[in-house]
RNA sequence: GGAGAGGUGGCUGAGUGGUCGAAAGCGAACGACUCGAAAUCGUUUAAUAGGUAACUAUUCGUGGGUUCGAAUCCCACCCUCUCCGCCA
C-alpha cells in the first residue's frame, strides 16, 4: 500500500512513478473520494464534540439535582439525540467512501524503484550477468523425458489424484526433492536465517497484508466453507508472522528461511508449461524472507540475492541475474532481481528465484512498524526464492544428464541424497 | 463438536452506565544522589487520524445495537484457557 498522504498531497508524482510500469493510473477519482471524506470527517469530528460536551453536562446536571425528569433535562438529551442521528447518518457515508478509497488504493501497485530498467514487458529485463557454462549439445532431453525413463514422478496418475498440473513424485524422485529441500534450509540456516514452517492455509487479511488481495483472487485457490486460502507462497505467512506488530530496532533484520509447499490457480497459463516439473498449481520452494529497518534495504536486496544465488553456484547450476524493468515487476515489488536457471532441453533460461525489495509496501498494509528516533515507522520487507524445489530438480535432471541415460548428482547434493548418481532401475 | 471461564496500554492487573484513555505494579526513558554502578527519590512513558501548534476525534478482541452518555448493558462473530468427546 502507498502512503495515502503522499497520493493526496502529491497526486501528479504518484501518476509519474507509477506509469513506469507501462500502464496508466488515475489518482485523482481517489482524491476526490478523499476530498469527500474528509470533509466529512470533520463534520463528524465537531459533531461529536458537541455532543461529547453535553453528555457531560447531562451527567453533572444529574448529579447535582434529584429529580432527574425536569424539563431542562428532557430538552438537553432531546438535543443529543439529534446529535446522535446526525452523526450515525454522517458515519454512514463515511464507511462507504472509506470502503471505496481503501479499495482503490489496495488496488496501486508498488512504486518502482529509481535504479530498475525502464521498459514495457519482460523483454525490457536487462542481463546483469551470468555464471557458468550452460550446456549446449544435440539430443538432450526435457527433464520430463528423464523423469519418465527413470521413473522419478508421475503427472498422468496425478490427473486421477487431483487434476492436470499437479504431480506425484516417486522413490528417488520424491527423494530428491527432499535432499534439495534439506540442502538448501541447512545452508540459509547456517548462514544465520532462522527456520519457519508456517501454516500452509492463509486468511484473508494475510494475503491482503502481502499483497494477493484484493487484486489476484483469481490466482489463489480458496476454501469455501472458511475464511481461508491455500497459500501461494510462504511470502504470505512470514509477512503476517509479525502482522501488527512494532518490532524493537535491536532485533532488526529478522531473516526467516521457510520450507512450504505452494499453490497457485496459474488462471490464464493454459498451454504453457503444460509438460513436467516447471508450472504446477502444487510445488515445493524455499523462501528468504528479511524484516530490515528501512535505511538498510538496498544492501539487503543484495544479500538475499547472493544468499539465494549461492545455492545455485553449489549445485554447479549455469544461471544468470537479471534485472527486471519497470513494466515487468511483481505488483508489491519496488525492484526485483530474477535468478534464472539453464535449462538446456529448452536452450533458455528460466525463472527458478524472484528476489524483491518491497521497501515499507507490504509493512504498511500489514502495519509492521519499527521505533527510528523513537518514532514508528514502517520497516522494510524483502522476500526471495532460495529455491523453487521443482525447478531445480528440473534443472538438475537436465543439466546432469549423461549419455547413457543416468543422471549425475551435483558434489555438494550428494551427503543428502546418497548417492553420485541417479540410474536407470 | 458439547459445557464453562475469559479477552483492558510494552507486560501484570483494577475498573459493571457519567471528567475513564483508563488505578496500581512491573518494565523503559530522563533527572537527582554517586568517582561509577546498584539501591533510593523525582519526572516522564499507548496508538491512529487531522492540525505548524495549542488542540480535537477515534481506539479497552472485531462488528453491530441500546442510551444524551458504553471498557461497563444487549446481539453476532473471532480468539484464548479449562473440562468432556473425537482425532494424527
Amino acid at each position: 500500500m502507498l502512503d495515502q498522504k503522499l497520493i493526496r498531497e502529491n497526486p501528479t508524482s504518484v501518476e509519474e512513478r507509477l506509469s513506469l510500469r507501462g500502464k496508466v493510473f488515475n489518482i485523482s477519482q481517489i482524491n476526490e473520494l478523499t476530498i469527500k471524506k474528509k470533509e466529512i470527517d470533520i463534520e463528524i469530528c465537531s459533531l461529536q464534540s458537541e455532543s461529547k460536551k453535553l453528555s457531560k453536562l447531562i451527567g453533572k446536571e444529574i448529579g447535582k439535582s434529584q429529580n432527574n425528569n425536569s424539563l431542562e433535562l428532557d430538552n438537553l438529551k432531546k438535543k443529543g439525540n439529534e446529535y446522535r442521528i446526525k452523526i450515525s447518518e454522517s458515519e454512514e457515508k463515511q464507511r462507504i467512501l472509506d470502503k471505496q478509497i481503501q479499495n482503490e488504493i489496495c488496488n496501486l501497485p508498488n512504486f518502482p524503484s529509481n535504479d530498475a530498467p525502464i521498459g514495457k514487458d519482460q523483454n525490457n529485463n536487462v542481463e546483469l550477468k551470468t555464471w557458468g557454462d550452460p550446456l549446449i549439445r544435440d539430443n538432450l532431453k526435457s527433464h520430463w523425458e528423464i523423469g519418465e525413463s527413470l521413473n522419478l514422478f508421475d503427472s498422468i496418475k496425478s490427473t486421477k489424484i487431483s487434476k492436470s498440473r499437479f504431480i506425484s513424485l516417486i522413490g528417488n524422485g520424491a527423494k530428491l526433492e527432499r535432499a534439495l529441500i534439506n540442502f538448501m534450509l541447512d545452508i540459509h540456516v547456517n548462514n544465520g536465517y532462522l527456520e519457519l514452517m508456517p501454516p500452509a492455509l492463509v486468511n484473508s487479511e494475510s494475503l491482503t497484508g502481502s499483497g494477493q488481495l484484493p487484486k489476484f483472487a483469481n490466482e489463489s485457490f480458496k476454501c469455501s466453507n472458511d475464511d481461508l486460502w491455500l497459500s501461494p507462497t510462504a511470502e504470505v505467512p512470514i509477512t503476517s508472522f509479525h502482522r501488527n506488530e512494532i518490532i524493537d530496532p535491536k532485533q532488526l533484520p529478522i531473516k526467516y528461511v521457510a520450507y512450504s509447499p505452494c499453490f497457485r490457480r496459474e488462471a490464464g497459463s493454459y498451454g504453457r508449461d503444460t509438460k513436467g516439473l516447471i508450472r504446477l498449481h502444487q510445488f515445493n520452494k524455499v523462501e528468504l524472507y528479511w524484516f530490515c529497518d528501512p535505511s538498510k534495504s538496498l544492501e539487503a536486496h543484495q544479500k538475499i540475492t547472493s544468499d539465494a544465488e549461492s545455492i545455485l553456484k553449489k549445485l554447479n547450476l549455469p544461471y544468470r541475474l537479471v534485472d527486471i524493468c519497470t513494466g515487468d515487476l511483481g505488483f508489491s515489488s519496488s525492484r526485483t532481481f530474477d535468478l534464472e536457471v539453464w535449462l538446456p532441453s529448452s536452450k533458455c533460461y528460466r525463472e527458478i528465484s524472484s528476489c524483491s525489495n518491497c521497501l515499507d509496501f507490504q509493512a504498511r498494509r500489514s502495519s509492521i512498524r519499527t521505533k527510528i528516533d523513537k518514532k514508528n515507522t514502517y520497516l522494510h520487507t524483502l522476500n526471495g526464492s532460495g529455491l523453487a524445489i521443482g525447478r531445480t530438480m528440473a534443472a538438475i535432471l537436465e543439466n546432469g544428464q549423461q549419455s547413457n541415460g543416468s543422471v549425475k548428482i551435483p558434489d555438494a547434493l550428494v551427503p543428502y541424497f546418497g548417492s553420485n548418481f541417479l540410474k536407470p532401475a
